[in-house]
DNA sequence: TGTTGAAGTGTTATCGTTAACAGTGCATAA
DNA sequence: TTATGCACTGTTAACGATAACACTTCAACA
């Protein structure tokens, strides 16, 4: 079917081999001998078969990403990163969306160690997702986490302080003068939203409010979630003054069930929430955010991978905490903010 | 190293061959010695190897996406829609990001097709992309294009209907009393930048509005370039009343032109583009948009290179033109614009 | 009893490439 | 002249899996 290094050979007039030294830059290959090759492959238009050098390398020079949604603009920054930095060390990326789907995941896993990549990059849907993590570092398989830690897992990692994120946005609700601040978050399956969790009720604490169970709601932390947490905080007899969802899709859905229900941010109810997305503070500079630096997620998570691929990692796992940034903007009703358009 | 299957044969006491039977559920295996094997997989942890399966079948059951940029709003759904119908159907998806650079998009195809994918779907950089597809399509290499043409080029192709879409858009902003119509578009080196400059022209022509050559900027269709692109129109004697930008990054360098110079939308400015964002459609249902299909993009285009892949596609090439959808709201200082979604 | 054939299993060669080793010349040195 | 070594090139055997074929059994039947 497809042009082999045989036919350049045949068609050379040499030895496979010699036409596999020219094709991989070895010396000791005579100049015009070269030349031929090289005359060969040109007329050929012969393109060496990766797969077949792969099989006897045992290296593929590709690594597995596995997110739980590109298009969330959260990780669809940690994607463009990652690829970035493993493309220019020679490195392909197979991309997965898990849908934060453990079953999914677990199958994408399969596959990709089925199809021998030589690392993995993965930003777990949630605590179980240690299960197929596991039987990898055993094997001493690389791997990096993104976004996400797993319970008593020793592995490399990528997270940003979530904990001081949501003390910093709650911090900001109260100096606004919030006191009743519901938090959308989801089923305490994940490490990211018992940290913000904790933020959360670390800036109540500190700021002498007492924690009301029933102002946390667990749901799924997508759009839907969202709008249905949403529905519920606002069938409650006391309504709370603020929401702070755990990230960027579920607020969508919370706006909507607060716009069905006639009300607008901030003047009948604050909203704040993890992640910036790029259009929305340019195009409409107003929701108060803790912005991440998604980017940074996925290339420094590739470069961690790699060096733990070429094995210049050593056998301590890393933990690189990356700090977040409050943005203060107009959805708290504080009066720093920037009107919504002008 | 790792686990092969010959391993696995010397553990369960039997050939290679039977254990390649049992993975792949061949029939004619005695049930007791597939027990024993199964067991010997399970106990040795073997996962196959498909690099070398493909060696032989001459199929990696992977295809290559290359895109300008997963970060825009445009294209993560594309992706999503086709890493989604790819794997649905047992394909991997090698994602490449092109950002938008002929020498970048050149290598990437090298790279793919070194690594021997079964098909690639490409959002070309513009027409010059073309030099690179042209010798796959000579060699019967399966290929879709996403989102725009080639000239010249008889290629399967999932594209909008940008012509009608411009057209629509601009014919809302002419029905709300705008003349003086800007358009910023790309240099004239893309299929979609050229039919929306003809939507573009056709709506003015119909409403016998004179086209101003210098009311088109030409300018990267990035954030930077709509940035300084805006500039460029703001410097103008005589101001235009509306923006018309090609796409979804273009629209949010103007915005912050606009910004800059104290101008606020629509009062001062209206603005319209290409594209919908989910964010901001939701959390700010502001901007008069073309809505694309962009999901449907990657899993149609996915289907077309799958069929293609399995030989089901037939000898000519397939062109399928995508609908689009005005959605008005209140960027033109439209009397009629509503909310989209409530 | 011998033949036939189906079920189950093994052997060999191969996919495209490369590592390791084995030549072949030819020039220089002894 | 013969030895020595260098430069260049070829041969063989892998990598891990499988297709194609060959070989056992053993039951069924003439």
């Amino acid at each position: 079917m497809s042009v082999t290094l045989k036919d350049v050979a045949k068609q050379a007039g040499v030895s496979a081999m010699t036409v596999s030294r020219v094709i991989n830059g070895r010396e000791g290959v005579d100049t015009e001998t070269q030349r031929r090759v090289e005359a060969a492959i040109e007329a050929l238009d012969y393109v060496p078969n990766r797969i077949a050098s792969g099989l006897i390398s045992q290296k593929t020079q590709t690594i597995g990403l596995i997110v739980p949604d590109v298009v969330n603009p959260f990780f669809s920054p940690v994607v463009r990163g990652a690829e970035a930095t493993a493309r220019k060390a020679g490195y392909r990326v197979l991309l997965c969306n898990s849908e934060g789907d453990l079953r999914l995941e677990r199958e994408y896993v399969e596959d990709l160690v089925s199809h021998r990549v030589d690392g993995l990059l993965l930003a777990p849907a949630n605590d179980r997702s240690r299960h197929c993590v596991f039987p990898l570092l055993r094997r001493n398989f690389p791997v990096v986490l993104l976004d996400r830690s797993l319970p008593d897992l020793d592995c490399d990692l990528i997270i940003s302080d979530s904990a001081s994120g949501a003390r910093k946005l709650v911090e900001h609700l109260i100096s606004v003068g919030h006191r009743n601040i519901a938090h959308l978050t989801d089923a305490d399956d994940t490490s990211t939203g018992r940290d913000r969790l904790r933020g959360y009720r670390e800036a109540l604490e500190g700021a002498g409010i007492e924690y009301h169970e029933d102002l946390v709601l667990r749901t799924t932390v997508d759009q839907i979630g969202g709008y249905r947490a949403t529905q519920q905080i606002l069938a409650h007899d006391q309504l709370p003054t603020a929401i702070f969802t755990v990230n960027n899709m579920t607020v969508v859905g919370a706006m909507q069930a607060l716009r069905e229900r006639g009300m607008s941010v901030p003047k009948d109810m604050a909203l704040v929430c993890f992640d910036d997305v790029e259009h929305l503070a340019v195009l409409s500079p107003f929701l108060t955010v803790i912005d991440q630096p998604a980017e940074t997620f996925g290339s420094l998570g590739a470069q961690l991978l790699l060096e733990r691929i070429s094995g210049k990692a050593g056998p301590r796992s890393r933990r690189i905490v990356l700090q977040t940034d409050l943005i203060i903007r107009a959805s708290c009703g504080s009066k720093t903010g920037i009107p919504r358009r002008e």
